[in-house]
DNA sequence: TATACATATGAACATATATTCATATTATAA
DNA sequence: TTATAATATGAATATATGTTCATATGTATA
């Protein structure tokens, strides 16, 4: 009796949810969030952290902060990434403690 | 005073976490996915409401069911696809309430 | 058996993506 | 100013990915 009234998603959510998704897709990027859940971080130190060439670290770091996953704090010539979507950095966290725990 | 014990992500874990973001990374598995949130469907009704050719349709489902976000079962000459992974759905479903309202 | 229908599969192709290299920009200190 | 350090950027490249086409496989029916 219950008919079907199936809502399409629009063009910009889609995007949108496809977008987040794909940052969250490759392990480079999921290891530099995974350092932010504990505390800001300049690229250099990110870099050294995780074994990656500065060049890497600041490409990837740019396409998070085009996202607004995160966001940048300058000092001197430093400069300084921290996280900027709780949403986001939530659903990566129960991730990983669900793949964790399997 | 508190030292800083990070702990960084084993290749496993960084390797399923990559894996499963990445299946909803892609608008047509997205919209895939978001057609089974309502009910189970065949190959060719998910094709026909998607506007998509089946052989995609089908090379998306055999990429998520590899992942086990999605199950089979058959009847006769008919595939019906349906979700098989409760977390993920959440987590989909979360996201994308969460890009409507913004 | 032969035919039709639903789905799966492999190859091919165009596009997207991650990484590196070289170099530019920005800021500080000598 | 010059030199040095930290970061950003653009080009190049190798690899990954999504889609289509043609065809194979599986299932039911005549």
């Amino acid at each position: 009796m219950s008919e079907n009234h199936y809502q399409p998603l629009d063009e910009e959510t889609l995007f949108l949810v496809s977008q987040t998704f794909k940052a969250l897709s490759d392990p480079t990027r999921i290891r530099i969030l995974h350092l932010l859940f504990e505390c800001e971080l300049s690229v250099s130190m990110i870099a050294e952290a995780l074994h990656l060439n500065q060049s890497n670290v600041s490409h990837q770091l740019r396409f998070l902060k085009n996202l607004r996953l995160v966001k940048y704090r300058r000092e001197g010539k430093t400069v300084f990434y921290s996280q900027d979507d709780e949403h986001v950095m939530r659903i990566l966290q129960q991730s990983i403690d669900h793949a964790t725990h399997h």
